[in-house]
DNA sequence: GTACAGGTTCCGT
DNA sequence: ACGGAACCTGTA
């Protein structure tokens, strides 16, 4: 088991609910169990409050980057908190952080987002896993890694259709070639600037320009990345009285570098907490 | 039956 | 370029 000492801005369950990750359940003492590409785990605080993980890989430094632990909430609250919107959303969401997804999962987890629902996305991903995925055995518990990009990109649309993602079938297969073919690859991204970056992934079909902002931020560790979704394009019109066609421009402008935290704090405090 | 869901593509002007 | 319908499926 590994542990991580107790952390300000830190909340398993803000983390794992905030949505933009689909593959973590909360049990009901509390802990979530779940499966980052193929490790399997589970995840809860001890009576100190340090983190504990238990799972089929045991790398402190795996988990540690996963749970993005070196970042510094405490500052990018308090660069947000000139804006009394942010200060009240972060205040509340304090413990929200941005995992570092990775690449492949987080593509064809996001084209299945599209119009779509949080229940119905958790499904479909969890029955993708379940039919192509290697299966994992932890804690006397059958889970499924997310499924390789080569053995997907072999696969027919009929081969597809009992994971019921209707017209997003394609999308995946053609996503999965991509990969299987190395015309997209994390290395080849990272050195990308956020444009370039975003405009490679947008040669999927599927990955228009939000599912894109999504990879960049909770994949990519582009931070400053604000994805507008129907959610947050309302919240900002709400709140500041900007017309739809400046939103990107004034989001860009008014949180900078924190952008994509600040997208969370908004998301997470309009749409999931007070629902 | 019908509307809608963390959007994107496709097809009209 | 830009606006609006169509899109799979499940749920209310």
């Amino acid at each position: 088991m590994l542990s991580f000492e107790k952390k300000d801005c830190f909340s398993l369950e803000q983390t794992f609910l905030c949505g933009q990750c689909f593959r973590w359940n909360m049990e009901e003492n509390g802990a979530f169990v779940g499966v980052a590409g193929d490790k399997a785990a589970k995840l809860y605080y001890d009576s100190n409050g340090a983190v504990c993980v238990e799972s089929t890989c045991e790398d402190e430094k795996f988990w540690s980057e996963y749970l993005n632990l070196s970042f510094d909430y405490k500052k990018a609250a308090e660069f947000l908190s000139f804006d009394e919107n942010l200060k009240k959303a972060s205040n509340s969401g304090k413990g929200i952080r941005i995992l570092k997804q990775e690449l492949w999962e987080t593509t064809v987890s996001f084209i299945i987002s599209a119009n779509n629902n949080i229940p119905r996305i958790k499904k479909i991903i969890e029955s993708f896993c379940e039919l192509f995925g290697d299966e994992i055995i932890f804690d006397k518990r059958k889970f499924f890694a997310f499924p390789e990009p080569k053995k997907v990109a072999q696969l027919s649309l009929s081969d597809l259709a009992p994971i019921k993602a209707g017209f997003r079938d394609k999308y995946i297969l053609e996503a999965a070639k991509k990969f299987a073919e190395g015309k997209i690859s994390f290395e080849k991204i990272k050195t990308m600037s956020d444009l370039e970056a975003k405009n490679t992934l947008m040669q999927i079909k599927g990955v228009g320009s939000k599912v894109a902002d999504c990879i960049l931020l909770f994949s990519l560790e582009r931070g400053g990345i604000f994805p507008l979704d129907v959610w947050t394009k309302r919240i900002i019109g709400d709140l500041y009285g900007v017309g739809e066609k400046d939103i990107p421009q004034f989001v860009a402008q008014r949180f900078k570098n924190y952008g994509g935290i600040a997208q969370q704090y908004l998301y997470y405090y309009y749409a999931i907490q007070k629902k």
